[in-house]
DNA sequence: CAGCTATTATAACCTGGTACTAATTATATA
DNA sequence: TATATAATTAGTACCAGGTTATAATAGCTG
């Protein structure tokens, strides 16, 4: 093991392969050779060092990557997995703060997305085929996070008969800290089953 | 050209392989020759009239489309296309409902998108390093469907001197109808820059 | 100089195709 | 029934973008 001041070029190589690799997963070895001025072989080598598959593999792994994606879409049904649900009661339901929901310059969540779990969770906690809001009122009390875990509950206040409106209350917490507060009016329109667009 | 009654066992086939491929793209050729019971140089002349591509194309347009999808998430800041800005006075943002926002059973949009347009559209407006929503008060007047395009509205009501809240309304449409109208109090700390998790 | 790492070269082989030519089989219509 | 036409199958050459393996060369270093 001959351990010697000069053996960064190879590093640095490999960092800038790294790099090149990660900026533009579509480039080819040959490519490669061009811009880093050694041998297909050494690049080849390289990239089994560094555990980097081969082009076709790469571009394989994200197209499979995006059809998962797209397969765990319904999921984006609900925003905010629902870990208790009593219809016409309550409901909860917990939503992590990740690094798309977040404005990127301060790490805080947009509201939209503290609105949407407290939203679908709304909607989920009425016991009915078609459930839509119709009003809110809705209270920001904190910032919430990124890698926060947001947990909202859902309270059916009121049930108007059979009749076409409830209302429910959603609270979120980060912790025990209270982040959000909203009063939902949820639309319930039990019968009539208009769906267009068929086929 | 020929057109009698039986030429339909090839139509048949282009259907199944259109549906094979189209519920697995990551299926070769060979496998398909195996499920359908026919050579590989029918399989292959029936992607070409189908312009069905090779598996290899396949898999890189797959992850094209995620690679941009990534790249274009910080566009995914602002939900809707802002058309028009005029900081601290108003803004127009048009949003497209697609698929992924609507109830899959009805084809109505989910609250929380038409809302997330409103909001995104009511932070982007006001002029301020850091702007976040701290309440707000909506009202869907009608539900909004699958394939319209919202177009929202915002005007910045009052900007209390250079403190710390604005008021901004938005009204969004589809046409000349109005789906949804909100009251927006926003956040916006000037100064301070209280940026956390850094490196 | 021996010994070591790093690099480059060369050749055989692989997958999943394309492109092209040709033969075979099925079908339909005059 | 013959024959034109369409559909299918077969076979070959070639390609990109690699892997695997084996060997030669360069460069330093003690």
């Amino acid at each position: 093991m001959v351990r010697t001041i000069e053996r960064l070029p190879k590093r640095q190589r490999h960092q800038q392969l790294s790099r090149l690799i990660d900026e533009n997963p579509f480039i080819t070895d040959r490519e490669l050779t061009r811009q880093l001025k050694v041998s297909i072989q050494t690049i080849r080598l390289d990239r089994m060092e560094l555990a980097i598959p081969e082009l076709r593999e790469r571009l394989k792994l994200m197209a499979e990557r995006s059809y998962d994606a797209v397969r765990s879409l319904p999921l984006h049904e609900v925003i905010g997995d629902i870990v208790d649900l009593q219809l016409d009661r309550s409901g909860i339901s917990i939503f992590e703060i990740r690094a798309e929901h977040v404005f990127s310059r301060t790490g805080i969540a947009r509201g939209h997305h503290v609105f949407a779990q407290a939203n679908s969770l709304a909607v989920a906690v009425i016991n009915e085929e078609i459930a839509l809001t119709a009003t809110a009122d809705i209270r920001f009390v904190r910032s919430v996070k990124l890698g926060e875990k947001c947990i909202a509950k859902a309270y059916v206040r009121s049930i108007s008969g059979e009749r076409s409106k409830a209302k429910v209350e959603v609270f979120s917490y980060v912790g025990d800290e209270m982040v959000f507060q909203g009063h939902f009016v949820i639309y319930r329109s039990t019968g009539e089953t208009v769906i267009e667009g068929g086929i």
